[in-house]
DNA sequence: AAGATAATTGACCGGCCGGCCAGTTTATTG
DNA sequence: CAATAAACTGGCCGGCCGGTCAATTATCTT
């Protein structure tokens, strides 16, 4: 019942020192990239040591990851909730999906700008994220297919994966 | 007549080593961004010493700059060809000059590449670069407009850009 | 042939990089 | 109330960074 038996922390909150890196870091890798990102700035902006910061992700390998990953749960928790939400017997639901998607896009150019750089460093972590949401759209076109909605003789992934890279390709570049 | 009086150097080629540290460089930019490469990998690459690179571009950032320089010409050089052979008379002007365009960056990833680096980087250089191209091409269409072949109610300087940011925005994201 | 000029080298510099470690302070556990 | 664990700090390390400099070598000029 006193102050310290609450969740609020007097002196010291490691949940929230975590997030504070993590988004000075998120910041600053949106801006400059991987490479051109110190160390030294992350730990400057969010007000810690550059020790804590390896104590907290071990690396800045780690912490670049981790901003992927953010970055992805960003993305992915607006997705899932649109392909959840969504009914199959609605006929607009591709339309639906790729607005949303678009939407998305359009009103978090963070996020955009990360998944650019990543993919000029070649790198595939986000083609690997990716899959969960693919076939959890798949399925609902799936659905779709069997209530009569849309053609048969399509397969659903390609659908899906023809929008993603669509859209993706179009907002990398504004 | 004898081999040092011939244009085929026997152990000193300046322009040759100057070419030889632009291509190394470049390549290196394309594959890994500016920030990620060091001074010492392009001398490696090009087989010369740390210090000839200094002596011939004078800092990293005006070799990154070369580079970026030696990109847009590979892409100028193509797109005055095609803006000069074009007739205005000849109703699929437009037509042309856009599949021109997307040929080349089709053929020359590496120049997509680098300008995609440069683009992320908030690098304003390849806009101005392009006003000399913007100002030829937009002059074809106003000779298309004298001779009715396309309307005259749309600025000419309009439809270029148009198709250049649509175009460069699909093949940044491949 | 001599002297000026430019190409080229290797050694070196201060500074920043990511990461580590020993120690201190706070929180948790029993 | 110890004692164990976890959060956090400052200082330090070897190594790489871009860049400079003085000296050597080849080429051009006259």
């Amino acid at each position: 019942m006193n102050a310290q038996s609450t969740t609020a922390a007097v002196t010291r909150d490691p949940d929230l020192t975590r997030s504070r890196i993590l988004e000075a870091a998120f910041e600053l890798f949106v801006e400059k990239g991987f490479a051109d990102v110190a160390m030294r700035e992350i730990a400057e902006r969010s007000g810690v040591t550059k020790s804590l910061i390896h104590h907290h992700f071990g690396s800045k390998d780690a912490l670049w990851k981790a901003s992927k990953e953010a970055a992805f749960e960003l993305y992915a928790e607006n997705q899932r909730k649109d392909l959840i939400e969504a009914k199959p017997s609605n006929g607009d639901l591709l339309r639906r999906g790729v607005i949303n998607y678009f939407k998305f896009l359009q009103t978090h150019p963070e996020v955009v700008r990360l998944f650019a750089w990543a993919h000029l460093e070649r790198d595939q972590c986000a083609g690997e994220n990716d899959s969960e949401l693919v076939r959890l759209g798949a399925e609902r076109i799936r659905e779709g297919q069997k209530a009569g909605v849309f053609r048969t003789d399509i397969n659903p992934v390609h659908v899906i994966t023809t929008f993603v890279i669509t859209c993706t390709h179009w907002f990398e570049a504004h």
